[in-house]
RNA sequence: GCGGCGGUGGCGGAACGGUAGACGCGGGGCCCUCAAAAGGCCCUGUCCGCAAGGGCGUGUGGGUUCGAUUCCCACCCGCCGCACCA
């Protein structure tokens, strides 16, 4: 190099941004028409090729949308090295869309209501207004500092009036619409700190912060009715661009079952009890009953009764144990009987009632028969309290099951039922399948899943049960009983009862009070003034609904409102939904694979049913990326393995950052960071931007080139020799790169950028400098959407000026990605033996030539016999001899 | 237990069934320099060999194939979900 030149991101970088931000170069209007958008703007300077490209693409009201959207932020504190993985890669898809003539939305917001949040606050005494609005101008700020390619005219905060405003009027319309109710539910409450307290917050039954022993609670709570939709949740999947095992959280989560629900009678009290069960078919193996201590009828089964006192006990115990405790896996069965019996409807049998926590309300209906013989967990039970375990399947010989083979008398049968010993003397339970046994002339000897849908349309016709299906996913809670939140729009009047806030008088705003910490009601509750109001039906004095709602309501929809982000008539104008939902491709963490990815999907199908909607899914396509890790652990405050953002960008400039973070690992992937490997990508774009500097100086010199008076770099298609080379490996290198982004490789994207300007510097004694200003401009053109500022600098550094993010995206000659000659290998038997030059139109007989020909070849062939010949044109020859 | 993902040099990672280890880090040598920083050039899976070359190598064991990191079967290990779900 003619003179030392160093790279100076903190020179370079701010001037684009300014740039950016003066000319508003993201922001995209509705209309496509509109003049300012950048797809516009690459309408305007398409007529120019750059970059290799050939065929401009042209943008305009036809052009092709594409909503790329990361998951919005949670602002608490400064962002964290999550956020910038997650924002490179959305930026570079943005970018590469823009630049495929595609009319890009790429918005930003903030999820700002919240817990963190509101603990800060109590913790710090600032309040969370105060800390949120902090947090969000240091996200907003890094966000400029790295350069993301924003539309700020559609900025949002989830905790504003104007948006949560619409958030309310949402919740209005599930109410109305029967999807949003309030229910009794069991709650975990503190009876020192006057509080409900989260599952997680009760330890072995006690207050994790008094230590007060913790009781349940029947409170009112709000509840959004997602089980509706269980089963177009769990069908819609099949149609969506997502990560295959998203989809299998989701499908597990809500764990669909068939099976039946069968009516088990208590003739004492005259009460009828469902069960569901996926086996009806060993409905006659059913030797005992059990309920869920949360049962609501438990208490009346065990009244007056001698059991009264134990099960009251029981139950009590069982309910202040914590959730934990409860699902331990293997831990021994426990349970009381109620001293009442129902009735098994197949065969008349009055059968026990026990009560077991090993039964959970939240499933099925509370209650269950027990099969003992063919289900492990009653097995337990039976064996543990002296029950009657009957076999009711068959294990067909040599079939392995649930239940082990073993040698002679099965010993563990202690059943005082007659009908237990059947001539299949192997172990209980058996969970697997077979004929039917002690069952019923009808159905004994068949097979058990051939009889199970005859039980079922048997007991349907008796009035009995009826085949059903089962989803594990609950309604969603979304009351708290917390400040920092959207005030529920509902008032409760003595005359009217509860009353939704009219459309008209929205938002309810979130009033200021001083003390937000929570104390067992919600601390709205105390700004007694806000509370009291009048009845918007009777205009009698009301009161208001003080719970918040959960903050996965308020992302449930945000993607919504970036259509139409101004918009103060209304949540969005449906023809701006029409213009760009559904989100082409969502970005973010694996952490929400359930809740927020499924309750936006939910919000969706339920707004699309009240016809504010006409798409189902809100994103087509999902790309989840991994965590950063340091040191192989993932970073914390309190390991002190953090590695901020800003320092980095400080340090190096953002496009290094951006670029290391996404060449470290294929970005799905969790990496680990390290700091050597920072320095490397850095010294990769000092060298990018040294060469080009170079390059750039030397064109000047030859042909008076200065800034402003020059094309684009035209694409060369002649050359030869070190030309020709370097200008084949600029296609290749389009080639690579525009494959790799279209599969999140980012990582080898890069790489191949690397190598394009490995071979520039290499060759660039024998190139022209027409050549290396092709190489190297193309290399800035492809490198843009990782590492825009120093991209954007080098390409009007070598085209006169030009905007890199206004060219087209470049195109590969197919001409150029061809060799006329190339490294045939040699193999014999497999083996690699020799490479030697080949004609890229050699017939495969000429290809077997070369091959015997190739001089080790021939040492491997001597005195041999040759078998077969295998030819792969353009690739390899493999003898295979004996 | 069920489901998903993964296991390749000293490290992060590449590799349509076809040259294993691209690219980067780290390491070694050299150039530039009074010296250093910065930068540049070369080497770098492992073993045998002066070299040419050869042996061995993608968690383990089988299989399919002319050819397997890649496809199939069984197993081991790690990570992530879910988990007494009837």
């Amino acid at each position: 190099m003619s003179e030392q030149r160093r790279y100076e991101p903190q020179e370079i970088e701010p001037r684009w941004q300014a740039l950016w931000a003066a000319e508003r170069t993201w922001e995209v209007a509705n209309d496509a028409d509109a003049p300012g958008v950048a797809g516009a703007a690459l309408a305007r300077s398409a007529s120019g090729s750059a970059g290799g490209a050939s065929g401009a693409v042209s943008t305009g009201p036809q052009a092709t949308k594409s909503y790329v959207l990361e998951m919005l932020p949670y602002p608490s504190g400064e962002p964290h090295i999550g956020h910038l993985k997650v924002y490179s890669v959305g930026d570079a898809i943005a970018h590469f869309h823009r630049r495929l003539g595609r009319r890009v939305l790429h918005p930003m917001g903030y999820d700002a209501f919240g817990l963190p949040a509101e603990n800060h606050a109590i913790k710090t005494g600032v309040h969370p207004r105060d800390s949120t609005a902090a947090s969000i101008a240091s996200f907003r700020r890094q966000f400029h500092e790295w350069g993301i390619s924003i539309d700020w005219s559609r900025e949002l905060g989830t905790h504003e009036p104007r948006y949560y405003r619409w958030t309310q009027w949402i919740f209005l319309e599930l109410l109305r619409a029967g999807l949003a109710y309030r229910k009794e539910a069991a709650v975990k409450w503190c009876p020192h700190d006057q509080t409900v307290l989260a599952n997680e917050q009760v330890l072995d039954g006690h207050c994790e912060r008094c230590g007060a022993e913790v009781e349940i609670r029947q409170l009112e709570q709000w509840f959004l009715r997602i089980t509706d939709y269980a089963e177009r949740l769990l069908g819609d999947l099949d149609g969506i661009d997502w990560p295959e095992h998203v989809k299998t959280m989701q499908r597990n989560w809500i764990g669909r079952s068939e099976g039946a629900e069968v009516t088990f009678r208590c003739e004492a009290l005259g009460v009828d009890y469902p069960v569901f069960t996926t086996r009806p078919d060993t409905l006659f193996g059913a030797t005992f009953f059990v309920m869920a201590p949360e049962h609501p009828d438990v208490p009346r089964l065990a009244a007056r009764t001698e059991h009264e006192q134990v099960v009251h006990d029981y139950v009590n115990h069982a309910l202040t144990e914590s959730g934990e405790e409860r699902s331990a896996a293997d831990r021994p069965k426990t349970g009381v009987a109620l001293g009442r019996t129902v009735t098994n409807p197949v065969n008349g049998e009055q059968i026990p009632m026990y009560v077991a926590d090993y039964v959970l309300m939240e499933y099925g209906t509370g209650a269950i028969m027990a099969v003992p013989g063919h289900d492990e967990r009653d097995h337990a039970f039976a064996t543990a309290f002296g029950l009657p375990i009957r076999r009711v399947i068959e294990e067909p010989a040599g079939a392995t099951g649930g239940g082990q083979a073993v040698e002679g008398q099965a010993g563990e049968q202690k059943a005082g039922d007659g009908k237990a010993g059947t001539g299949d003397t192997r172990e209980l339970p058996y969970t697997g399948d077979g004929p039917l046994v002690n069952s019923d002339p009808r159905f004994d000897g068949k097979g058990n899943r051939e009889a199970l849908p005859e039980i079922v349309s048997w007991l349907d016709h008796e009035g009995k049960g009826h085949a059903s299906v089962n989803y594990r996913l609950r309604d969603w809670l979304v009351s708290r009983q917390r400040y920092w939140g959207c005030p529920i729009p509902v008032v409760y009047c003595e005359r009217c009862g509860m009353v939704p806030v009219p459309e008209q008088d929205l938002p309810v705003e979130l009033p200021d009070v001083e003390d937000y910490a929570p104390q067992g009601r919600s601390p709205l509750a105390a700004a007694e003034d806000w509370v009291a109001t009048s009845c918007p039906a009777c205009e009698g004095p009301a009161r208001r609904e003080t719970d918040t709602m959960d903050t996965f309501v308020d992302s449930s929809w945000y993607f919504l409102r970036y259509c139409d982000a101004n918009n103060d008539s209304a949540a969005w104008d449906p023809a701006a939904l029409r213009q760009w939902m559904p989100v082409d491709q969502y970005i973010g963490g694996v952490e929400h694979a359930i809740l927020h990815l499924m309750y936006a999907r939910f919000f969706c199908k339920a707004l699309a049913d009240l016809g504010h909607l006409d798409f189902q899914e809100p994103f087509r396509a999902l790309f989840t990326q991994g965590m950063v890790t340091k040191d192989g652990a993932k970073m914390s405050k309190s390991r002190g393995n953090v590695v901020s953002p800003a320092s980095i960008v400080e340090r190096y400039g953002a496009d290094t950052a951006r670029c290391y973070i996404l060449f470290i690992a294929p970005p799905d992937q969790d990496a680990d960071w390290s700091d050597d490997g920072v320095e490397g990508i850095h010294r990769f774009l000092g060298r990018l931007w040294r060469l080009a500097a170079e390059t750039a100086e030397r064109g000047a010199a030859i042909e008076g080139v200065v800034d402003g008076q020059v094309e684009p770099a035209q694409a060369a298609t002649g050359g030869e020799g070190a030309d020709l080379e370097l200008l084949r490996k600029a296609h290749w290198a389009i080639d690579k790169v525009s494959t790799d982004l279209r599969r999140f490789a980012f990582n080898t994207a890069i790489a191949a950028v690397m190598e394009l300007l490995n071979d520039s510097s290499r060759l660039r004694e024998q190139v022209t400098v027409e050549s290396q200003r092709f190489a190297l401009s193309t290399a800035a053109s492809l490198l843009f959407p990782f590492a825009p500022h120093v991209c954007a600098e080098i390409y009007a550094l070598l085209n006169g000026g030009a905007r890199a993010w206004e060219q087209p995206w470049p195109q590969a000659d197919p001409a150029l990605l061809e060799r006329d000659t190339y490294e045939l290998v040699c193999q014999v038997n497999g083996k690699l033996r020799d490479r030697v030059p080949a004609p890229a139109d050699a017939t495969p007989e000429q290809l077997k030539e070369l091959c015997r020909a190739a001089p080790n070849v021939q040492a491997h062939l001597d005195g041999k016999e040759i078998v077969k010949e295998i030819v792969v044109p353009g690739k390899l020859v493999n003898v295979v001899v004996r």
